[in-house]
DNA sequence: GTACAACAATTGTTGGTACAAATATAACTA
DNA sequence: TAGTTATATTTGTACCAACAATTGTTGTAC
């Protein structure tokens, strides 16, 4: 299906503002299909991001910053969102001893294993998500959308 | 700049889940941009959906689910979206009287004459931020996203 | 014609996003 | 070392997203 019928437009758009629209457009069937899987976990896209980058520091600490930088949507608040993971025992959080003004954040166990659960379902979703594509399309999509970062 | 540079990722990300959080990064790239435009006019990207959306119907009103099935993010609550367009006097809305379970919705004049200050700006922003994509680029980019669908 | 299902929109609630302002600590400078 | 600036996070607020529950209306079956 192109754009134009998925949003149901009757006039033709400009091939710029069309790729535009695509790009969000795509995006949202993605995230949609992201936080089906997410939802019975009872975590958000954003929280499971948090907890995988948690996860990436290999038992190193991350102070907010840190987590900001790597996440997908930078402008969310992470200090909420780590919040929510810590009602949850999924991250436990801890003033910087050395700089006062950072905290450390850590991954507890519970929170590996929830990651350990997840995984292999999101990991299976982005393959059928991505099925009719072939190793070289998914190349050039992404080599494409490289260019505009 | 690639994927795993933007979100400094030390370990390499398999291809489909890579091409995933591309799209949903790259989409956030776009969205940050063009937020950035409408925010002087104080109105977010689905109020500017939904009155493109409106002006299209070239002066037929729209019910709820007609703008809602062509809205970018179908998921967003268009009731209280529509509630926020009128109390601005870019939209009005009365009781269809055929159907009287459903809205008709129409763009105000001044709802035609913001979208006609914003449309230039819009449309210049989607240049720019495709500027260094080829016709044929676009078009590649377009046709992998509609496999998507 | 009454009961019930289907439909269209609204309302309520929770969590997320965006952004400004505030707080607290550290670093710098005269 | 007192005062200023920079850094790191938290808090406040308004709006949006997601989704369930509710209200009001229409269509249908008996």
């Amino acid at each position: 299906m192109n754009l134009e019928q998925a949003i149901k437009s009757t006039t033709p758009i400009n091939p710029h503002t069309k790729t535009v629209l695509n790009i969000m457009y795509s995006s949202r069937i993605v995230e949609e299909k992201v936080a089906e899987i997410l939802k019975p976990f009872g975590i958000s896209m954003q929280q499971y991001n948090v907890l995988r980058i948690l996860r990436g520091q290999k038992g190193k600490p991350a102070n907010l910053s840190t987590i900001q930088e790597r996440m997908i949507n930078k402008m969310s608040n992470t200090t909420r969102l780590v919040d929510k993971l810590i009602e949850k025992k999924y991250a436990e959080r801890s003033i910087c001893e050395s700089n006062r003004r950072k905290v450390e954040i850590v991954i507890t166990p519970d929170g590996m294993d929830l990651l350990r659960e997840i995984d292999p379902l999101t990991l299976s979703n982005n393959n059928i998500i991505l099925k009719d594509f072939s190793m070289n399309e998914l190349n050039t999509l992404n080599t494409l959308l490289d260019k505009l970062k």
